[in-house]
DNA sequence: GATGAATGAGTCTTCATTCAT
DNA sequence: CATGAATGAAGACTCATTCAT
């Protein structure tokens, strides 16, 4: 077998384990079992236990930007309204879940306790995501069409707390109760909760008071 | 000391190092070396490291029911608005994970790869919270308020994602830069993004985009 | 409560307690719940678990050189057959192990793996019995009533090892079964196997088979 | 080195030791500064401690139940008269006593306060020596060699009871001083002892009286 | 490259003993 | 004297990593 096959085969069965089990409980032992191979054979490809899993979320960062950048070169501004982008938006973000819910299942559930520098590429990723969104905002600012009165920063954290949270309950935990649900489905769900809300056009003055009686 | 002093002593270092470091990265010996006690004194109070770590949860999970009992029942309901409603529903969330950011961050981080006894608990916190969103977003359906086509489940999840991750956001991520950020004008942002899109009257057929007819 | 008798009541439990499961099995913490006393007591009457487990051994070693001196006391020397003799002894024996079937388990059962002096007591004890049956047997010997041929070392661990064991099979192993088995009727099966043996006038000549000359 | 020769070897040293310390005084620290492995070594070929003592009485039960099958299959027992076939099979047990003096030790001195599942192992293998007696005792009763009223339970004890303890004193407490001692030697002194009491043909009559004169 | 036996630092847990109240 | 909370040395077991074959 070619060493690059070997490596992704390890890679494979990695994430799928980690994803069951989480980082600590899975045990090289356990990666070795599933893959068939020597306990040796895991340190000729990866520098230690750390390394695969860095490998396996760089990985899945990589398909990430590049899923976003092929959807930009795709988008025909000239002619897209602020509900369709954003809907389309939502769509490509939940399509990249959908695609990989094993890594979907690290990425959103793994969190405090894992070594320093595996949690410094989760927060680099959830950072990126988190920037993505706000970035966006501020276009939609600009154009008008959403209200400058907007918390940006709060929004972002609305959207991203809900789409990843929508991946995760329908892409993993309940996968198979919903495995008829299509990403188009969530993404018009989503967005027709999400679109009056930050579309209206509301007069600041009436914004600012919560209650002017 | 008294016995109760005392093992609540030991949970209060354990909520503290549990939240920074994880429940797999925190150690007996940063327990005890905290709580200037012996090793053996922990044992005394918990039988092992995961009654400490279920402890923690239990009392968490206890604080947040009575929280939401207190609550009801200061409410006024034939008063209220459903928008002040959704905000009053926000902000007691929101103040709770805010009263006790270790305890939020142990919760909203913590997710595979803990003992099977420790994900249920978690997983029963996380069920109820999103259960009791549900019921009342029927409830708004049956008083109108809610259009009936709208997907409860999808909702609940967006909501909870969009809280969770704003108590996680401001509360502990970036709880410095954010201190003086007030749980009510958080409570009061959030409705404003999710009360256009939660109460907007809808008439089915324009709602069923998809309708083969 | 008497100094003497909260003595004695910790020694009727660690010995119930001891003989059940062993030295190692049994802990402090059984001993305390057992008597219903604070654990610090324990430790006002006794130095340690050692001194708990040597107290018992030296009560029993004192009530059994008793038991053998007013046996021997009671013995009218100038009438006893040696077949009667030996009965007497075996019987002595036997009721001094059936009067105490859990001090009985202790000594017989406990070997090699206890601190050195519990070890001691133990040798000390066991090796006594073997050093008055073989004072006896060479009594026998003076006597011309056991053939001076006769290897009373060997003799001597053959008698014991079988008195012992019947006393830990009868008493302690299958004591329910046996309950109705008199100590009397032992002694006497013992005695009826090991009378011929002993007490055969056998000439030297057809003894010594392995005699070179 | 190969997976079994060092599988044995652990066992060798933890023989070694276990026979001097007993169970609980071995300590797996013991066992690899003798063995002169690594710690996790140990845990590579057992599963625990008690997994090695275990395979070590395991060991020692099959190595005597072969040996009594070999020693069946080269009696001719048309030939053979009952003193002397009591003797052979005196001599066959202290033989395997013999060979290995370190698991002689282990099994006679061990008892109460090991691990049940220890303990078990124990009394299987002392219930078998003692069945196989008692079986023999019934043979010879059948054959006209062993009087019909005799206690064959208590016959059995008393023989366990005596080649045991010749055994454990000659093989291992003071196996220096009697280093000279042949099997054989103990084997006849014994079957000496033992042969006219279990050969006599006494009438019933003169037996159930204790004497007449 | 592949193997898997060997390694040993690291961790949890136990339990006899102490001592302030 | 009695108590029982506190102690900490001791010991079993784990598991990522190495390295000779």
């Amino acid at each position: 077998m070619k060493a690059e096959d070997r490596k992704a085969l390890i890679l494979m069965y990695s994430k799928q384990l980690f994803s069951e089990y989480g980082y600590h409980m899975t045990q090289i032992s356990d990666i070795i079992k599933r893959a068939r191979i020597a306990r040796g054979t895991v340190y000729q490809y990866f520098k230690n236990k750390d390394d695969i899993f860095i490998t396996l979320l760089d990985n899945y960062f990589t398909t990430w930007r590049n899923g976003l950048a092929k959807r930009d070169s795709e988008l025909d501004f000239s002619k897209i309204t602020a509900v369709d982008f954003l809907k389309q938006r939502i769509k490509t973000t939940l399509q990249f879940f959908a695609d990989d819910h094993e890594l979907c299942n690290i990425v959103l559930k793994m969190g405090v306790g894992l070594h320093d520098n595996i949690e410094k590429v989760i927060q680099r990723l959830e950072g990126d995501i988190q920037t993505i969104i706000k970035e966006e905002l501020y276009l939609g600012q600009r154009t008008r069409n959403i209200s400058e009165d907007m918390d940006t920063d709060l929004v972002a954290n609305l959207l991203t707390g809900a789409v990843l949270r929508t991946a995760l309950y329908y892409f993993v935990q309940e996968r198979e109760a919903f495995k008829d649900k299509t990403v188009d489905e969530l993404a018009e769900g989503i967005t027709r909760v999400f679109a009056p809300g930050l579309f209206q056009k509301v007069p600041s003055e009436e914004q600012e008071t919560n209650d002017p009686s």
